[in-house]
RNA sequence: GGACUCAUAGUGUAGCCUGGUUUAACACGCCUCCCUGUCACGGAGGAGAUCAGGGGUUCAAAUCCCCUUGGGUCCG
């Protein structure tokens, strides 16, 4: 099977869309939210814990398995789908997110989004450059943050380790800034970034790939609508959506309505990093398609449990004596076999089953409400 | 019967010798919050102790002295 988009039909109302996006490996039907398998792996599930979710396709980290098997030996096993054993679509990220996480997102301790520090706390950080990653025109060298050894990635050798991992979707190699980054030093990046995306695509060699390119530009309205130009009119295969999405996640609203007007109808749009329930049903609103994100997994595993009123905390001690199920209605397996009090014991004796059971929760909520909000879509309801 | 030794939040300990910097610290536990292209089953707060009890010395005692109670070790 050849790699492919359809959008089968669009919102009246909004930006919405659903299509079907088909890979070598299999469909999938978007909007989708990829789920994260940084280093080869589902945290605590098993693929056929995957298959049993309904989940369509995941994405693996391209440092990491560079790091960590190294991409040498997931080639020699086959690629990322045999050594794995996950037969569906996969996706790798180029690393390029590492930059800014090894990096100024270390030294400013934020993600992406979220959290605005207030002058003073800017100031704390001048004179401060990150101690895990150094950034020049060529690419990027890192510290491996596993034994400190140094490597460097450039457009070329992150397109050559994503070749060897072999995943159906592969992401141009990009600066995700800061939401800290001033103008001038977001604007030098994007300049690079996009001077990395042309090397990508040159570089590129398997045809049963598709390379996405990857819109930066933090939150500056000139910077994202150059980059929304610039990455549409170059022959990628879908689009990505990186970088700082602004200081709160109306600012990340605001940066989506900015794009929409310069990307390509016919291409996937991939937002990178976002996956809260509100951010899913809002994203897709504004033209998104693809979503890939921690958010469920990393949640389940520290304590949150997604419901449809927000969050639930299984460490809070009401839960010890609480016989009733995650979610009343939830067809997932946790829900179908397991009570709070079950989980929350699991929880406080630190049981490995805890984070399975979890994870299975708060996937199964993220992936079904994706399929609810597709549903509605073709309903023609949002 | 005698000698020695120990007693500090729920648990385990630090501080005691060389009294004031102790509004008594740490770990685990407990309570709550946070987490958006995963370095991280992580991060941040919070509650909780008449320092076994009583007396004494001193400007000042968890800290030095005495007695009582309770535990332990050894000797008869």
């Amino acid at each position: 099977m050849k790699f492919g988009f359809k959008i089968i039909k669009k919102s009246k109302k909004s930006f919405a869309r659903a299509g079907i996006l088909e890979t070598p490996h299999g469909v999938i039907h978007t909007p989708a939210f990829v789920s994260v398998a940084t280093q080869a792996s589902i945290k605590s599930l098993a693929p056929e814990d995957l298959e049993n979710l309904g989940a369509e396709v995941i994405l693996s980290n391209t440092y990491h398995l560079y790091l960590r098997p190294g991409s040498a030996i997931v080639k020699k096993a086959g690629g990322l789908h045999k050594f794995m054993n996950w037969l569906g679509p996969t996706v790798t990220d180029s690393g390029g997110f590492q930059v800014f996480s090894l990096g100024w997102g270390q030294v400013h301790k934020i993600g992406k989004i979220g959290f605005f520090p207030g002058f003073e706390e800017i100031e704390q950080y001048k004179g401060k450059s990150p101690k895990l990653v150094k950034i020049t025109e060529n690419g990027v060298e890192f510290s491996s943050h596993l034994d400190g050894s140094k490597h460097f990635f450039t457009p070329e050798k992150s397109i050559k380790i994503q070749e060897d991992l072999g995943a159906d979707i592969i992401f141009a190699f990009d600066e995700c800034t800061s939401p800290l980054a001033g103008y001038d030093y977001t604007k030098k990046s994007l300049r690079r970034t996009h001077a990395w995306a042309l090397r990508c695509l040159k570089a590129k060699k398997r045809k049963d790939q598709a390379l996405f390119g990857i819109i930066q530009g933090g939150d500056y309205k000139d910077l994202r609508e150059d980059s929304a130009k610039f990455i549409s009119s170059l022959p990628f295969e879908g689009i990505g959506i990186g970088g700082s999405l602004g200081k709160t996640r109306k600012n990340m609203f605001k940066i989506l309505k900015w794009l929409h007007p310069f990307l390509p109808g016919q291409k996937p749009r991939h937002l990178l990093g976002i996956g809260n329930p509100d951010d899913l049903e809002n994203c897709v609103k504004r033209g998104m398609d693809l979503f890939d994100c921690v958010w469920p997994t990393r949640l389940a595993r520290r304590g949150t449990l997604l419901i449809k009123k927000g969050r639930l905390n299984i460490g809070n001690a009401r839960y010890i004596k609480d016989f009733r199920v995650i979610e009343a209605g939830c067809f997932c397996y946790t829900c179908q076999n397991f009570t709070r009090a079950y989980l929350s014991h699991l929880f406080r004796a630190k049981e490995l089953l805890y984070h399975r059971l979890a994870t299975i929760h708060n996937l199964y909520f993220t992936l079904n409400l994706m399929r609810k909000i597709r549903e509605n879509i073709l309903k023609g309801k949002p």
